[in-house]
DNA sequence: CGAATTTGTTGCGCTTGACGGCAAATCGCC
DNA sequence: GGCGATTTGCCGTCAAGCGCAACAAATTCG
């Protein structure tokens, strides 16, 4: 009396998904909220939570002490044993992280490389890490039930069959990561690019909770990567390839800005740049903005300036286009974001349209290293996510 | 027997407006396509199709003599007696037109005007044509079913309650124009961006369609406005203002290419300046395109090579962030892409990612001046095929 | 003119969610 | 500490809507 669909199109999928994903993203409910959330009947949350208890997905816990008055309705939590391997191949390392469904990170080890991994050694770390964490029981793998594997991959990703274009770092190209990693792991698995993966991460969980329409740009060492969410959905484009920000032309009208003829927004809008004038040669994120702050040199305030109007520049271009009632900036464009927020949000404002800067919110992004993790196993989750059933106990 | 929706969200609703989306987008179908389409069965469709008929939708015709084996099914069609009123106010003139849920014009009507009209005026107007329209039963407005106004303006305009923020030409700010043509009409309205609505008759019956993310610049003489599909659904983003990649800063690279400092993309390319360039004041675009080609003048070659150069840098950046699989291009856009598509091409793929280029496909808009009726048309159609049903016999 | 094929039509059954009455659990007040 | 108020769980019933299968109808082909 569980699966069978029934009628054609499955409202009772829909149905158990918008419950699934309700306890996922907003944390544990009790089964009142989730009535009050859905609409639906309160007999049919009943029944809804008990099969998705079935299947393992959902915990009932006993209720909250409330200090209110009826009586105590039940906490549906998500399953903590409902795992997802969320993997991050980097150039000197790689990460590894069993993420819950209930969005807690139980375990995570980063694999520090010798050389740059090629597709079929990351394939095979992640094989290899995972079987260690199963066989040690008190690591809390022991009874774990793995779903799918999640990869954030810093390259062109097409999201279509895992298929990683180009990523340049690590001297990918054409490599079929989610052929590889699913036979190596026996898991289902996707690949994402490791920005829009983080940008479904701020917008799930982060900067950009409850927010439909926002553009993500991320700073990193290796350039600049973005996300798009639209419509509450992150946009992948025809190949998946959406939200390449960082090789766009930027539009630079003081001539004296430009550095890099010829070159793209980040060539211009560059970390290695700002390291290099406050004078390091590497540097966390912490590490460069504390730098920023202590010196008083004008060359760095004048290269922090005019990196900030190219961006500004670019974010404008992205505002005037999309229109998003948030912009999340994260990594180094995080840093020069809050070096001076106002100078910023100004030189957005100047060259954006007044109407669409009005309901703009300029944000840092909320999530730290966790980000990408949490990107990738959002990802491996989307399956079971919107379809809880789907390809469950197919006999 | 037919109307109320028992069950809490409508899986019927869902599949009434599945129903009429498809003979309104595909034209006429049998019902033996329609079933297949669909998915659902012979007998619910049936009982689907009826019920539109009841509704005054739909049309249930003869059966088409195909030559098959078989019993022959009858034909659905939408109603032509269903219109909605699309209205485009400019500069010179007004145009009004009475477009079927069939896709057809039955009326159109353009209203020169010796000033720029206001609001208030342009409602009149609409409501002074329309009581014409229906007063003359011959004219074929005699007992059709008026569902709604869609207003096409050229501005920026507020989705959420029409309100028209900016349309700089026609010298209106802060119009409330939905409730103004509302309260004229007695009929509800929606209003939206030209460009925007030119867009979604692209992706519905020109250029775009089934394709389900493209991007559309078009080219006036007002400026460059454009829209996007993002998942096959028009992006507005927050306030509704999304699409002005004419006020984008354009990325320049040849410091020689620039001819307003500080300008936007419409100021380096436009339509101004090709047509001082040819020697023309005033041409619709027929005339400037064969001005174009029978100039053998190497400063209209030069021109037409710079401007060529700045929007395939511009195509390059939405592309990149986009990753869509059709751009269309409309206007004096598409002049400019019709002299040397290849060339065109050639600018975009240099300066865009290849993997996304390798799947881009540049199109020139296949409608004509109906573009912005059409769309207008949609927008006003767009609450009824979302829902059939919904607010129509509610007692 | 009959066989084959396709599709409309009709009646039935199943799934699923809504609804309403009743019981349970908690709080607040006396 | 007991009682009412309130909220919610639980269970049985009901109805809506779609799928299904058998039959009938309409057409083509041989």
């Amino acid at each position: 009396m569980t699966d069978r669909p029934g009628t054609f199109d499955g409202v009772h999928r829909r149905n158990l998904s918008k419950l699934l994903g309700l306890v996922h993203l907003e944390g544990p409910m009790s089964r009142a909220r989730l009535t009050a959330a859905t609409g639906l009947n309160r007999s049919t949350v009943a029944s809804l939570a008990a099969e998705l208890a079935d299947l393992g997905l959902v915990e009932e816990r006993a209720p909250d002490p409330t200090n209110r008055v009826g009586r105590p309705s039940p906490v549906i939590a998500a399953h903590p044993g409902v795992l997802a391997i969320a993997v991050n191949p980097e150039v000197d390392a790689v990460t590894i992280a069993a993420v819950g469904l209930d969005g807690t990170i139980a375990v995570r080890e980063r694999v520090e490389t010798d050389e740059v991994v090629s597709p079929e050694q990351t394939a095979a770390l992640v094989r290899e890490v995972v079987e260690r964490w199963r066989g040690a029981g008190d690591a809390g793998l022991g009874d774990a039930r793995l779903v799918a594997v999640g990869l954030a991959v810093p390259g062109l990703v097409r999201a279509s069959d895992g298929l990683v274009r180009l990523a340049p770092h690590l001297e990918w190209a054409d490599a079929p990561l989610r052929a590889l990693v699913e036979e190596a792991t026996g898991l289902p698995a996707a690949v994402g690019n490791d920005a829009s993966l983080g940008a479904i991460a701020e917008h799930l969980f982060g900067a950009g909770r409850g927010v439909d329409d926002l553009v993500y740009l991320n700073g990193g060492a290796s350039g600049i990567g973005g996300g798009l969410i639209v419509h509450g959905r992150p946009v992948g484009g025809v190949g998946g390839y959406a939200g390449e920000f960082g090789q766009n032309r930027p539009g630079i009208d003081a001539p004296g800005d430009r550095r890099a003829p010829g070159g793209v927004l980040e060539d211009e809008v560059s970390r290695r740049r700002l390291l290099d004038v406050v004078g390091l040669r590497l540097a966390d994120e912490p590490t460069l903005a504390a730098a920023i702050v202590a010196t008083g040199s004008p060359a760095v305030a004048d290269e922090l300036a005019r990196q900030r109007r190219i961006l500004g520049t670019a974010l404008a271009n992205a505002v005037n286009v999309l229109n998003p009632s948030v912009v999340i900036l994260g990594g180094f464009l995080a840093t020069i974001a809050e070096q001076d927020p106002d100078a910023l949000r100004d030189a957005v404002a100047a060259q954006a349209m007044p109407a669409a800067v009005e309901e703009l919110d300029l944000r840092v992004a909320a999530l730290g290293e966790d980000r990408l993790l949490i990107g990738a196993a959002e990802a491996a989750f989307a399956d079971l996510l919107a379809d809880p059933i789907g390809d469950g106990p197919v006999a």
